[in-house]
DNA sequence: GTATGAAATTTCATACTTGAACTATTTTCA
DNA sequence: TGAAAATAGTTCAAGTATGAAATTTCATAC
């Protein structure tokens, strides 16, 4: 490693508690994904934006519409239009159209799409449990209660959010 | 709401409660995340990998090797490159040839960059501390510890990584 | 019945992100 | 020495992400 990298804290970092959580936990957050996507890529050969549609659509059978899949998975409407159209091509997703609304559409997972999710799925919680593996079951309690009180005031909530 | 979200937990959710906690603070740092990104966007211009970028510059007075961005940040090396052509065009950072060895290069803040740093670095923070708010000082250092436990084996952990 | 505005999506421009392929340089060591 | 391996960066293709503008359809007030 180079020399600028070695001398570590070069600034006194006169940081305030709550930066310096937020800073370990965007950190922690960023290693957990960034290996969870390269075993998605390696081992299933698709991606976590994709896993994350799936999952959505997993969870209410009836189908969501892309409008509802943007609210629950927080990303810009724009954005789900071009992950459903891979996940259509790939066969893992359909769109159905909406009786009495024809401007929207309902997107659904197809048998194939429903079962390589539940694979995909049950393998993800093994990677997440080995990441975790150190945690212990109370201190995920402890996580979780914590997470909820970070940026949760109905200031910065955006609406519609599933519980 | 539609029907659909409304059905909340159609399913039963059995979820291990480490997976749990990963969804949890997956959630919690995009809704932090999202916010920042967007003040950044709309009080600055800028966008968050920006600020990442010269947040390590001003960490490292000397400046950062291209290559030393990326092991700092852990982004792609071919990520950094795309974000630093952005900032010499704004005239926030200096592409300097380092003595001795023809293939790397150093990159510096300008005086512009490092006093654009400042401000936004000040004003980071405090939105840091809005969102957490309700996030104790004793709750901090408890969510620092434990975010150290998640997937910090060595399996997991990409070298060099800055402390 | 029709203007008018709201809602559901798509399209677009821009930026970020990755991993892989490629170029150029430096180092290693037989 | 000089070929092979390692290192530093850029370039590339594909995918993800945003916000804004445009499109189509729906709902409603008049």
């Amino acid at each position: 490693m180079s020399e600028a990298l070695a001398e570590e804290s070069a600034k006194p970092e006169v940081k305030s508690q709550r930066l310096r959580a937020w800073l370990r936990m965007l950190k922690a957050t960023r290693r957990v994904e960034a290996h969870i996507r390269e075993r998605f890529r390696l081992e299933f050969e698709t991606t976590l934006p994709r896993f994350d549609v799936m999952a959505a659509l997993d969870r209410f059978e009836g189908g969501l519409k892309m409008s509802e899949l943007s609210t629950a998975l927080r990303v810009a409407n724009g954005n789900v239009t071009g992950i459903v159209e891979r996940l259509v091509a790939d066969g893992a997703v359909l769109r159905v159209p909406v009786a009495g609304d024809k401007r929207a559409t309902l997107v659904v997972l197809t048998k194939k799409g429903r079962d390589e999710f539940s694979a995909m799925a049950a393998t993800h919680r093994l990677w997440v449990d080995e990441m975790f593996e150190r945690v212990s079951p109370e201190l995920c309690d402890q996580i979780v209660a914590a997470m909820d009180l970070i940026g949760a005031s109905p200031a910065y909530a955006k609406k519609g959010e599933p519980a």
